[in-house]
DNA sequence: TTGTATTATTGCAATATTACGATAATAAAT
DNA sequence: ATTTATTATCGTAATATTGCAATAATACAA
């Protein structure tokens, strides 16, 4: 117990779940927010904007690339984050997808 | 520390990540769902259908509730929960605009 | 009132998440 | 090779979430 069950679901309702997780915490959704105002997608400056320490948002960082999320390129020393837009595009979609299902059939 | 910090993000961002908490667990995403396939509206039926304990379910119920997406009324000594599709439907436009936002200014 | 069915709450244990300091790893410059 | 700047990882503490059994509360029926 305290474990969450995935194994009673169907692999589209995990999907989803673990897409949401990704935007569950406001440091993550401040984080892409910012990411996308960056002409040059900026990446320690993300510690400044936000003022979480920088193990912080590097912890951050990892949950949203390994959603897929972002395309990393590394620039001199340090790294510069973009938003990968196909999959952000593909989440919003299956996203919509489901809110859509869902409330046509309500009752 | 341990605990989420709220205060130094705007309250958009707390509120999209609060909305997203809410699919970001694969019970709440399956109990959802399977409200919006039931022309009656069931209840009790929801902790059959998913195979979780009824306090869980109760519990999920619960967060589902606190959002503001369902309408739960009494029939009988069963309540009949439904989905309160205005909510759900200002859940979709908040969480595409942060979407269409978000993808439109990239670098 | 008593019984029955349904849902909510409480208490607890297990696991996950969040946050940070310290440290390691990486890449470029000197 | 050494230094400097940047990012990732490790270890740890605090809090949150998940799940369940047991119990309480609620609503109706007899």
């Amino acid at each position: 117990m305290g474990a969450s069950r995935t194994d009673i679901y169907t692999e589209e309702i995990n999907e989803i779940a673990d897409m949401a997780k990704v935007f569950a915490h406001p440091a993550r959704v401040a984080i892409l927010q910012y990411i996308s105002t960056q002409e040059s997608c900026i990446c320690n400056d993300i510690v400044d904007e936000i003022g979480l320490a920088q193990a912080t948002i590097s912890q951050h960082l990892k949950v949203i690339n390994d959603a897929g999320l972002l395309k990393g390129d590394f620039q001199g020393k340090s790294i510069c984050y973009c938003l990968n837009i196909d999959r952000f595009q593909k989440f919003q979609t299956l996203l919509n997808s489901f809110f859509n299902k869902t409330k046509s059939n309500c009752c």
